[in-house]
DNA sequence: GCAAGGTC
C-alpha cells in the first residue's frame, strides 16, 4: 500500500513527518526544488475501515501554498483592445502560481500510482482549497480503486502542530470540504474581476489626461482601497480639525515638609474664558484645602499575550522602526535559519507542554538575555495559560540562542524584540499600589494619584511599561487632613488635531475590519506605498499623497461603498455562505458580481466626478504634452507626454502607448513602422544606449510567441524586433541596412522581416519551411541575395538522413513568391503606409540586380 | 501592467 500526503510547506511537512514516523523517516530530493519528500513505514487508518489499519509506505511531502492561481485568458490581456467591462464575463484560466517550481508536474510524479492521497494542508478555507488543486493533479493519475466505492482521499484535520493533535488527526481522518474551497474560488473570481477592471479604466483614463501623476498604474483592489481610505480618513480629520482654546485651573499642595503636589481639578477643562475665570475668582481667596478620601488599592498588569504574526507587525513598526514587509521578511529569515518559530500565526496560547525550559537555558547562554533568563531558571517557570488556539502554529518564539555575532543588525533587533516578548509573557505580573486622593477646596474636587511599585514583574523587560513610583510623595494622607495652598493659577491651551495614523495603528484597524490577513496585510500596506498613494514619515506614520486624496475622496463622491472598510468584510460575508453550503456557489457569485458590475458602469459613467478633483490637482497632459509622432491607425499626431511614465496619446483614437522609461524619445526621420504605419521614434537611455522603437509594436509585439528567454542584446525591451536576432540570416536584401529575422511562432508558414524599421519590406512567407537550422552567405546559383537558409521540409526531421534543402528565397521555388508586409498588415485601414512601403521595397529591389 | 491569497 502507498500513500501520499501532501502538506501546505515544506517545513510542515517536514515536522509532520517527523511525528508521524516518530523520527523515522528518510528524507530524499524529488523534481521541485523546494519540497522534498520524507517517506516511512507506518499504518494508515482508513476512516470506517476499524481494525489496526493498513501497512503502508507514506511519502509525506508538500505544495508551496496555491498551486494554481487565476487570471484572465490572455487575449483579455490586451488594455487597448479589450473593455474593462468585458472584464466581468471574460474566461478565466488557471494558472501554475509559482512556474519555476513546476508543482502540479512535481504532484503527478510523486502521485503516480499511490493507493491513497492524504491531504495535510492548513485548516483554512485557503488549504480546503489548496487540497482540490493538489487532487485535481493527483487523483488522475492514482491507483484505480479496486472496487469503485473505496474511498482513496482523505483529508487530516489539525487543530495544532502538536504530537497529540496530529496523531489525532492521522487516525481520524475525514475528508475535504468542497462548499469551503468554492468559497475561495468564488473570492478569487471577484477579486480578479472586480480589481482589474476599476484598476485598467481609472489607469487609462487619469494616465491619458493628467502628467504628474507619478505612477505606472493607478489601482484599485478590495483590501487596498480601503487601507488607503483609512489614511485619508485621518488625513481629513487633521485637514477639517479647527484648534480651539481651553482653560485649565493649575492648583498644586503641600503639607508640612512634603514637596508640593500637582492636582488635577475634576471639571478637567472648560472652554467658555469667562467661566473659567468666574471659578478663579471664586477660589482664589481659599488658602487651605481639605482631604476628602484617601484610597489605596493593590493592582497589577499582567504580562503581554503570546506573540502572533500581526502584534509581531506591529512592534517592528512601532518600536523597531521596521516595515511590515520588512518584518516578514527578517523572521522569515530567522525562521529559516531555525532561531524562531514559524512566523506566521494567529494562535497567542503555547501549546501544553512547550519546552519552555530548554529554551530559555539555550538563551541564557546570551549575556543579552542572562538577567532575564537567570531569574527565570531560578525561580521556575509558570507557563502562561493566556491566550487563545485558533489551530494553525504555535506562537511566535525563539526556538534557540542567536550569538548576537550570527545575525545582521536589523535581525537581531527583531530577534531581540521576539525573545524579550517571548521572556516577558514567562515573567510575573507587574504589581503596584495606586493611591487616590481627593482634595475638597471651595466645593471643587481635586485629586491626585500616585503609584508606588512592589514587583516590577515583566515589566523589567518591557521596560517602556513599566509603572514608575512618579508622582512619588513621603506625605501620610488621612481624611480631613488640612494642605495648605501653594499655587491656583489658570493656564491657556490648544486642542491639537491627531497626528497621521501610524503604521501600527493601521494594522489594528486592518486587523478589526478583516482586511487582508496576517500574511497580506504587510503586501497591502506596502501597496499603498509603492503606487505612491502614501509615504511613510517619521514615526512611521502614513501620510497620503495628492494622488491617495483624491482618489478616495473621488470614490466617496460617486459610490462611497467602493473604499468603505466593510466592503471587505460584506463580500466575506456572502462567501461565507458559500462555505457553510448554505448557498449556492453560481448564485452567490453571480449576484455578487451582478454588482461590482453595475457598481463599475455607475463608476465609469459618473466618473467626472473624479476628474473633476484631479483636474484640481494635477495639470492636464495638454498643458505639459507636444506633438511629436503620428499614429498608424489615424495618421494624425499623437502627444507625447514627458512626465512619468513617458508615452503618447492619440486624441483621436482615445489610445494611449506606453513607452521606454528613463531615457528620451525623439522622432526618428519621419519613417513608419512597417507592420503599422505608426511612425518610429528613437529612444536614447542612460549610458548612450540608443534604439527605434515602434509605439504600437512596443506594447503590442508583433510575433505573440516570442520566447521569454529571448531578450534583445541592444535594448531592454521584450517585444522589440531585435530580440528576435538569435535567429537572424544576414542582412536584408531590400534596404541593404538591416538583418532579416525568422519568427518562428508562425507555425508552419515562416515569417521574416527585416528588423531594419526603416525598410518598410519586412515580411516574406515561406510556406512549408520548418526549424530553420543555419545560415549560409551567397546563392551560388543567382547571387543576387545573400541569404541561404538550410531547412528541413514538411516538417521532417532532420536527423536520421533525412532530406536536407538548402535554398536561396530569391530563386528557390518553394521559397517563392515573396510576400510582402504591408498586404498582411494588423490594421484595416492602412492608408498612405501601404503604397509608400510598396514604392520603397521595389526600389530596394531594382538597386540590388 | 491589473486583485488577493497561499509560500520560497
Amino acid at each position: 500500500m502507498r500513500v501520499l500526503m501532501v502538506a501546505e510547506k515544506p517545513s510542515l511537512a517536514k515536522s509532520l513527518s517527523e511525528i508521524l514516523s516518530r523520527g523515522s523517516s528518510s528524507r530524499r530530493k524529488s523534481s521541485c526544488s523546494a519540497c522534498d519528500v520524507h517517506e516511512f513505514q507506518g499504518k494508515l487508518a482508513v476512516p470506517g475501515g476499524g481494525g489496526p489499519g493498513l501497512a503502508a509506505m507514506f511519502k509525506m511531502t508538500s505544495v508551496c501554498g496555491h498551486v494554481m492561481s487565476l487570471d484572465f485568458q490572455p487575449k483579455y490581456n490586451n488594455w487597448e483592445t479589450t473593455d474593462p467591462l468585458l472584464l466581468y464575463d471574460a474566461e478565466t484560466m488557471k494558472k501554475e502560481a509559482i512556474p519555476s517550481l513546476r508543482i502540479p508536474s512535481f504532484l503527478r510524479q510523486e502521485g503516480k500510482g499511490v493507493d491513497y492521497l492524504v491531504l495535510w494542508l492548513d485548516c483554512d478555507k485557503e488549504g480546503e482549497n489548496i487540497c482540490y488543486e493538489v487532487i485535481n493533479e493527483v487523483e488522475p493519475v492514482m491507483k484505480p480503486p479496486k472496487t469503485p466505492r473505496t474511498q482513496t482521499i482523505f483529508r487530516a484535520k489539525f487543530s495544532a502542530v502538536t504530537e497529540a493533535a496530529i496523531l489525532h488527526a492521522f487516525n481520524n481522518l475525514g475528508f475535504p470540504n468542497w462548499n469551503e474551497s468554492r468559497s475561495v474560488d468564488a473570492r478569487q473570481e471577484l477579486d480578479l474581476r472586480v480589481g482589474c477592471s476599476f484598476t485598467r479604466f481609472q489607469t487609462k483614463l487619469f494616465q491619458s489626461l493628467y502628467s504628474g501623476l507619478n505612477n505606472s498604474v493607478i489601482s484599485y483592489g478590495p483590501c487596498q482601497t480601503p487601507t488607503l481610505g483609512f489614511c485619508v480618513e485621518r488625513h481629513d480629520e487633521i485637514q477639517h480639525f479647527k484648534p480651539e482654546k481651553y482653560w485649565k485651573l493649575d492648583c498644586s499642595v503641600s503639607h508640612s515638609s512634603s514637596n508640593p503636589l500637582s492636582l488635577q481639578w475634576d471639571k478637567e477643562r472648560i472652554f467658555d474664558h469667562e467661566v473659567i475665570k468666574l471659578f478663579h475668582l471664586m477660589l482664589t481667596h481659599h488658602k487651605i484645602a481639605s482631604v476628602e478620601s484617601v484610597s489605596e488599592k493593590s493592582r497589577s498588569k499582567a504580562p503581554p499575550l503570546p506573540l502572533h504574526t500581526v502584534e509581531m507587525l506591529r512592534a517592528c513598526s512601532s518600536r523597531l522602526h521596521i516595515s511590515p514587509k520588512q518584518a516578514m521578511d527578517i523572521a522569515e529569515r530567522l525562521y529559516t535559519e531555525g532561531y524562531i518559530s514559524y512566523p506566521r500565526t494567529e494562535t497567542t496560547k503555547y501549546p501544553a507542554g512547550f519546552d519552555f525550559k530548554s529554551i530559555v537555558s539555550d538563551l541564557n547562554k546570551n549575556e543579552h538575555f542572562k538577567e532575564f533568563t537567570s531569574q527565570l531558571l531560578t525561580g521556575g517557570i509558570r507557563p502562561p495559560s493566556v491566550g487563545k488556539d485558533v489551530g494553525d502554529h504555535p506562537p511566535i518564539t525563539p526556538l534557540r540562542n542567536a550569538p548576537r555575532e550570527a545575525v545582521s543588525d536589523t535581525q537581531w533587533k527583531v530577534y531581540e524584540m521576539i525573545t524579550c516578548h517571548f521572556l516577558a509573557t514567562l515573567f510575573p505580573d507587574c504589581k503596584y499600589k495606586q493611591t487616590d486622593v481627593v482634595f475638597s477646596l471651595g466645593g471643587e474636587s481635586f485629586s491626585w494619584a500616585g503609584h508606588t511599585l512592589i514587583d516590577p514583574g515583566f515589566t523589567l523587560i518591557n521596560t517602556w511599561q513599566a509603572i514608575g513610583s512618579v508622582p512619588q510623595t513621603t506625605a501620610q494622607f488621612c481624611k480631613g487632613q488640612k494642605w495648605d495652598i501653594v499655587q491656583l493659577g489658570v493656564s491657556e491651551h490648544m486642542t491639537t488635531p491627531p497626528g497621521y495614523l501610524t503604521e501600527s495603528e493601521l494594522i489594528s484597524l486592518m486587523e478589526k475590519h478583516a482586511i487582508g490577513t496576517d500574511a497580506s496585510i504587510p503586501v497591502h500596506i506596502e501597496n499603498i506605498c509603492t503606487r505612491n498613494y502614501v509615504l511613510i514619515q517619521s514615526g512611521r506614520r502614513l501620510v497620503p499623497t495628492q494622488l491617495g486624496i483624491v482618489l478616495v475622496h473621488g470614490y466617496q463622491k460617486i459610490d462611497p461603498e467602493l473604499v468603505k472598510p466593510t466592503m471587505r468584510s460584506e463580500i466575506e460575508k456572502q462567501l461565507n455562505e458559500i462555505a457553510l453550503g448554505k448557498a449556492d456557489y453560481d448564485q452567490v457569485l453571480s449576484h455578487t458580481l451582478d454588482i461590482f458590475r453595475r457598481k463599475f458602469s455607475y463608476f465609469r459613467d459618473n466618473v467626472s466626478g473624479m476628474n473633476e478633483l484631479f483636474e484640481a490637482t494635477f495639470s492636464s497632459v495638454a498643458s505639459t504634452a507636444k506633438l511629436l509622432s503620428r499614429c498608424g491607425k489615424c495618421l494624425r499626431y499623437m502627444t507625447y507626454i514627458p512626465v512619468k511614465p513617458q508615452r503618447l496619446h492619440c486624441k483621436h483614437c482615445d489610445e494611449t502607448y506606453s513607452l521606454p522609461q528613463n531615457g528620451s524619445i525623439k522622432l526618428y526621420k519621419e519613417i513608419k513602422c512597417p507592420l503599422d504605419g505608426f511612425e518610429i521614434v528613437i529612444f536614447s537611455g542612460p549610458r548612450g544606449k540608443t534604439y527605434t522603437v515602434c509605439p504600437y509594436c512596443y506594447s503590442n509585439p508583433p510575433f505573440s510567441t516570442v520566447s521569454k528567454g529571448m531578450s534583445c542584446s541592444t535594448c531592454p525591451h521584450q517585444s522589440c524586433p531585435q530580440a528576435m536576432n538569435q535567429l537572424s540570416i544576414d542582412h536584408c536584401p531590400s534596404c541593404d541596412n538591416g538583418t532579416l529575422l525568422l519568427d518562428p511562432s508562425s507555425g508552419p508558414k515562416w515569417k521574416m522581416y527585416c528588423n531594419s524599421l526603416a525598410c518598410p519590406v519586412v515580411l516574406h512567407c515561406f510556406e512549408g519551411v520548418h526549424n530553420v537550422e543555419k545560415t549560409i552567405n551567397e546563392c551560388p546559383e543567382c547571387g543576387a541575395y545573400h541569404v541561404l537558409v538550410d531547412f528541413k521540409k514538411d516538417n521532417t526531421p532532420l536527423k536520421g538522413g533525412a532530406t536536407k534543402h538548402i535554398g536561396c528565397y530569391n530563386c528557390d521555388p518553394i521559397l517563392s513568391p515573396l510576400v510582402r508586409g504591408p498586404e498582411s498588415g494588423r490594421h484595416a485601414h492602412r492608408g498612405r503606409g501601404r503604397g509608400r512601403g510598396r514604392g520603397r521595397g521595389r526600389r530596394g529591389r531594382g538597386r540590388r540586380h
